[in-house]
DNA sequence: CAAACATATCATTATATGTAGATATAATTA
DNA sequence: TAATTATATCTACATATAATGATATGTTTG
C-alpha cells in the first residue's frame, strides 16, 4: 500500500504555517476558545477567523462544541501542544547553533 | 524584543509546507547530497530544485558546501531531522486518536 | 581555448491563498 | 414575534507562490 506519509505531512504543515492560524492554535493552547474571543483576541475581522477555524478544523487540528449561542474550539489533541514546543525548542537550538557557527 | 517568536515559526513551518521542498529535506535526512542527484530523485526540473534549495538556504534550513562542480546540500542541524520525527509521531497519535474517537 | 557539465537566476504564467464586506443561519432575549 | 448576538458562508479582489523555459555563471576536462 502507497500511503502518501509525505502528504498528510505537507498538508498539517500547511494548516500551520499562516500566521493567523498559528496565533489561533497558540491561543488554544490555553484553552477552550470562542469564535469571538478569538476575534477580541487577535484583532481580526469574525469572518476571517472563521474562515481559518473551519480550515484548522478540517485538518483534524481543532475541534469545536457548541453551548448555546457559543461555539467553542479548542485543540484536537494534547499531542499537537506537544507539537508545538517541540518547534519552539527546535528554533531555539537552531539559533544557539547559529551563534556558535556550528 | 528583537524578533517576534511567532513570526520566525510561521517562516520555518511555510519552508517546509510544500511537497517539494518536504521531500528534498527528507531526501537529505539520509545524507547529504546534489542538486542533480536531488533532480533525478524527485523528478523534478533542475531550476524548481534550485530555487527550492535556495529559500531552505535562506531560512536555515539546508547549508551548502561547493567541491568542484557539484554543491552538496544538507541539513543545517540534527534538531531538524529530530523535528520531523517528532512530526511523523504526532501525526500517527492523532490517527490514532482519530480512530479511538479519542 | 572550447566543449561539456553543474548550478543559479530571470521572466512569464498559472494557480492558490488571504482578506474584507455583505449576507445567511441559528440561538437567545426583550 | 422582533431584535440582538454569534457564527458561517459567499463573492470579489489582491497578492503570493510554484512551475517552466530560457539564459547566465562557473567549473572541469579534452
Amino acid at each position: 500500500m502507497t500511503l502518501n506519509l509525505t502528504e498528510s505531512k505537507v498538508q498539517f504543515l500547511e494548516s500551520l504555517a499562516d500566521r493567523t492560524r498559528l496565533r489561533i492554535v497558540e491561543a488554544l493552547r490555553e484553552r477552550e476558545k470562542t469564535v469571538s474571543q478569538l476575534v477580541q483576541e487577535l484583532g481580526a475581522t469574525q469572518s476571517n477567523i472563521s474562515g481559518h477555524l473551519r480550515l484548522l478544523k478540517i485538518s483534524g487540528i481543532i475541534k469545536s462544541r457548541q453551548e448555546g449561542k457559543y461555539v467553542y474550539y479548542s485543540l484536537s489533541s494534547s499531542a499537537i501542544a506537544d507539537f508545538l514546543t517541540k518547534l519552539e525548542d527546535m528554533l531555539a537550538v537552531m539559533r544557539r547553533e547559529a551563534l556558535e557557527g556550528a
